[in-house]
DNA sequence: TTGATGAATCAATCTTTCTTGATGGACGCG
DNA sequence: CGCGTCCATCAAGAAAGATTGATTCATCAA
């Protein structure tokens, strides 16, 4: 099972609005980021710093082609967190309790 | 489908430590803030400040009886999310493509 | 070798989110 | 009533995260 802390890494890197486009832009193909940059019209610095959040969060791999940076997304990362998610869920059966 | 805003809204929620122990505890049944406090060793206001959090990203209810509030989780918004990711993923083709 | 381009990193700043302690409202008990 | 308890909210400060522009490094082409 997906470990607690990698597990919210990545909840916390998917629950940002620029990340989320980033992955459905690479969800429509591997791109690298002089593309990425033009698709989103994004600082490249900024960019930058968004794909390593993700990257380090598991939910993309970097290619290196001499000056070119292709990245690509981790489908397995985002099945990992849903099973997990749904580990989570199963745990919660709310039965009644009596309070205080 | 859940509306991406609020799935962002429940991934933040879900992506913080305190949160995620909440609906641990919460998974184990409805509690009242007191309780919870007990529980988790949190100060009252920190408490009540997290569960605000999840609660107005939909994942709890809170059920006044007189001077207490119980919360409950709300097992479906868990789903929802997961159902949420699915789609996501399942946009995610990663075929290979020329670049620039 | 020189110059240009793609990309990462850094420092400074700004913004958002968390924490803490204090205050205040609602409820119920004596 | 008047008081104590449960909880939410608020304001101030701390911490974490995001943005910006500048710099650096590597690669490729001329």
């Amino acid at each position: 099972m997906l470990a607690q802390d990698l597990a919210r890494q990545r909840l916390k890197a998917l629950a940002e609005p620029i990340r989320l486009q980033l992955l459905e832009a690479l969800g429509r193909g591997e791109r690298c980021v002089c593309e990425l940059t033009e698709e989103l019209g994004l600082a490249q610095s900024k960019l930058s710093f968004h794909l390593k959040v993700l990257k380090e969060a598991g939910l993309l791999t970097a290619l290196e082609d001499g000056r070119w940076v292709y990245y690509r997304l981790e489908p397995a990362a985002l099945e990992d967190l849903r099973a997990w998610l749904g580990e989570l869920a199963s745990g919660c059966t709310t039965p009644a309790t009596p309070c205080c």
